[in-house]
DNA sequence: CGGTCCGTTGAGAGTGATCAACGTTAGTGG
DNA sequence: CCACTAACGTTGATCACTCTCAACGGACCG
């Protein structure tokens, strides 16, 4: 089975060192069980994890017992990169399933700058794929309703699970609590629940279990705030780097 | 006068070479008129911005004709990096104030990423420092009284404005007008008003125009939800490379 | 002097929170 | 295999915060 590398492979064409280069994380994954932290806030930043499979929440702890879940992490997501501009980890990340996860300390990271800037390269642009992801975050949890945010959240998620391909017709299995998605959404578990309902009501989706179909994307994307952005794929790099990208591809 | 380089510097020490490579920027600076369009949604992407001096928004807009003002951004920021993910800009970048803005085309971002790795470094710490702000700002927004997301606000501007040398006698002078905090927010500016007037009436602020004084500091930041995270600093750079930085540094 | 933008204040309406109860599912140990 | 328990999902009633709509005053500008 392939690692899940489509993440890293979208700003920038990896050549054969590069693959080389990152297929080295795998040999040193780590399993955590469902609901067991991976690194909690507070705890010393000594690296960055690359997440094989399963799911991850990253989370914020407000006063008073609330949290806010900032984001779903699916396989080929990289975690932890914001809390490496801070003295201590800034956030939760929390096995939602059982996950398989790399770390890389910062060593590695700092020799990745160094030695493969293709490579660094995707990982800046993939940075700016997550600030384009909490903007828009922000622009529907902000002012949107509660049924919108909801449409949002599982459009998204729908769409990531796709691009790496756990989309089984027109639907996936999920780990997540009606209390989680109210983490996420800023809702009560309660309210979540209404709302869920609602949309199976409107026969957009079905639910059975753990399990999300969804039966009528066209009218979601309607109901959703805004539809989710163009990315720039592998010109990005090209835009980036000009002629030298093609005269150093390998392959 | 010096250039406001203090976030370039945030999280790695320039040498002379470096600086002298920045410093290059301010030679091709433009000036952008209060209320004008620096970039549209939907414009190309030719390169980022580093904002000389000026307030600038960062919005994206909703439909129904609602705007989300996702970031203030003030001088020595870099405006509009995480369009570097998209085929086409994401958000509208629009001067608050006169504004002196420098261009850095996609080819001279090449070519430093390249040349020049400390800055590289910098620059991508600092978009995790911008990550991180996005997530507590999703935080606040959330779950988040009007009170707390204000004071949370005023208080992240204030510390930011002190950051960049323009706080003066605990208060600062702002081009914003309510419904501009609103849309930064997600509140209505009628609320705004409410909530800015129920801060006064509290005795935490002295409002006088457009300019803001803070009278109670610490009971202000009793209200916001989170306190703002610590950030690495210079041994950010130190952590990533090691001894390598020491041994390559100039002064 | 008129016009427009911005700030201020009031009254009423609606969305989502809160509190509470109950049903259902899954996991545990006998 | 069953009893027990805790976590999760569902539904109802009430309440509070914020939105909406509306009117008015002040400041700035042509």
């Amino acid at each position: 089975m392939q690692p899940p590398f489509h993440r890293l492979e979208e700003f920038v064409e990896l050549n054969a060192e590069d693959l080389e280069f990152v297929k080295a994380w795998g040999t040193t994954c780590r399993r955590i069980e469902r609901n067991r932290a991976i690194r909690r806030e507070g705890d010393p930043v000594e690296g960055v994890f690359f997440l094989m499979s399963g799911w991850v929440g990253s989370s914020i702890m407000l006063r008073g017992g609330k949290r806010q879940i900032v984001k779903i992490h699916l396989q080929g997501d990289m975690l932890g990169f914001p809390s490496l501009s801070l003295a201590a980890a800034g956030e939760t990340l929390e096995a939602l399933t059982q996950v398989d996860i790399c770390p890389i300390p910062n060593r590695a990271l700092a020799n990745l700058i160094e030695k493969r800037p293709r490579i660094a390269t995707g990982l800046l642009l993939s940075s700016q794929k997550e600030r384009v992801a909490l903007m828009h975050k922000i622009s529907w949890i902000g002012s949107a309703s509660a049924t919108e945010r909801l449409t949002a959240f599982l459009l998204d998620l729908y769409d990531r699970l796709e691009a790496a391909d756990l989309v089984d017709d027109h639907g996936f299995e999920h780990p997540l609590t009606q209390q989680h998605i109210g983490d996420l959404l800023g809702l009560t578990a309660v309210h979540v629940n209404r709302t869920l309902k609602e949309l199976e009501v409107l026969g957009y989706i079905i639910r059975d279990k753990r399990r999300i179909r969804f039966t009528d994307l066209k009218a979601l994307r309607m109901v959703a705030p805004n539809f989710p952005p163009k990315y720039a794929g592998r010109d990005a790099w090209l835009r980036l780097a000009g002629e030298k990208a093609n005269s150093t591809d390998a392959r």
